[in-house]
DNA sequence: CAGCGACGTCAACAGTGTTGACATCGCTGT
DNA sequence: ACAGCGATGTCAACACTGTTGACGTCGCTG
């Protein structure tokens, strides 16, 4: 919930006076600070000036930087759920609105994405993420093993390279749609390497989002064949 | 300790003299750091006390931390690469051996694991690596644009998904097999998440290393099928 | 109004990667 | 063989990082 940072008295920015936070304020700035810098990581002293405290305050409200991090992903997984609209019965569509709306977040906020390598913020929005996708494939026509393993699949590659290619962009502007999946094109000796000789050129023209978006086919593609099976 | 003047130059093995450094030594005892510690990252300074001298002296041999980190990722992938002994027409096996190769490198070198999201190493190691997977998907009978699809898919989903499995296990000990994919059972209320609540106890029994061969073997049908639908 | 807990501030610590000055080693050309 | 010179190890230092403990102040509660 980004709940505009309303809680602050002092709103005018008068000089060095101590300024109350909340969990929510800390959340909303920090996921501004990784937007505006586009950077790989936000330090805690960054995010302490944009706040207008002493760093050290934000440690008041969270343990320590991994649980902070942990809430500004929750919050973009939130987001994420947020932004599916279509109807409950059309899974797959529902599958591709998480997708991109996951991979849209991570490469808004890459500092924050880093982190969804490891998987569990043990959050809110996170539970609502795996709820989603669990309905999705039982609706598909999965049930037990299968299903869970369905869900697995998609989740795992959804945020693994989501975050993956968030990183690679990091340096770049973000109001590109995509971005080449080689930084370089690649070359090599055609008497060693054939294949990649003769197919180098292909490989630089493949854009992350496209092949991002391919893996979500496949899963799905390999659930539909699952309940076919049956 | 080596005093700061000279006559140390004792020649005799590893004692507390000059050591004389060149990338082969510099990388074969990072990789042996990286497997005893165990942890997520490794220091410039502790490789620096491995290698008996002082920290700074590596910088004489790579540009900086990241070119190194490069270079140990890669000769991760050369490994990985010669691991494969199936036939090359058997190309299925070929694709499965690699994976498993590769995940069970990164899970034995979690630090250099988590550097793996930057896809390209730029080095010897991963040419061999991609020119095996390419080959393998010709063999399967695919060529132009959907063979450098699957290739990219395969490649992203192994590299992503055992980077995450690697930081996830960094602090137990390596001799297990498998580990849960979830870290704790996960539970939710069945009011507002009958999916979880249903499905909690299945996702827990779920293993990190059989979520990752099922995404390596739903890469590989989804070729079989692109190959006979020609 | 007293008390007490929550909270912001400050200084400091233990780390990190990296750089520049310096000295020494070992190979080169003459 | 010797002067030279580049490659390389050493050391101190810089700019960062996350985190902790002491201190004081604010604001709510009894």
């Amino acid at each position: 919930m980004t709940t505009a940072t309303g809680s602050n008295r002092l709103a005018s920015h008068g000089g060095p006076g101590k300024v109350r936070l909340d969990r929510d304020s800390i959340i909303s700035t920090g996921l501004e600070l990784a937007a505006d810098t586009g950077a790989t990581t936000i330090s805690v002293r960054e995010l302490g000036a944009r706040l207008g405290t002493d760093p050290t305050a934000i440690y008041r409200h969270f343990r320590n930087k991994e649980a902070l991090m942990q809430a500004l992903l929750d919050e973009l997984n939130a987001r994420a759920v947020a932004a599916v609209t279509a109807d409950p019965g059309d899974w797959r569509e529902r599958l591709r609105q998480l997708a991109r709306a996951t991979l849209s977040s991570f490469t808004s906020y890459p500092a924050i994405a880093v982190e969804a390598t490891v998987l569990t913020t043990h959050g809110p929005g996170e539970l609502d993420a795996i709820e989603l996708m669990l309905d999705a494939f039982a609706r598909a026509g999965l049930d037990g093993d299968e299903l869970v393993r369905h869900y697995a699949l998609m989740a795992s590659h959804v945020l693994a390279t989501a975050a993956g290619i968030a990183r690679g962009r990091s340096g770049r502007p973000s109001d590109e749609e995509s971005s080449p999946w080689f930084d370089a094109p690649i070359l090599a000796d055609p008497r060693t390497h054939p294949r990649i000789a003769e197919l180098g050129a292909k490989m630089a023209d493949l854009e992350d989002r496209d092949l991002f978006m391919l893996g979500v086919e496949a899963v799905i593609q390999s659930a539909e064949r699952a309940a076919a099976a049956r």
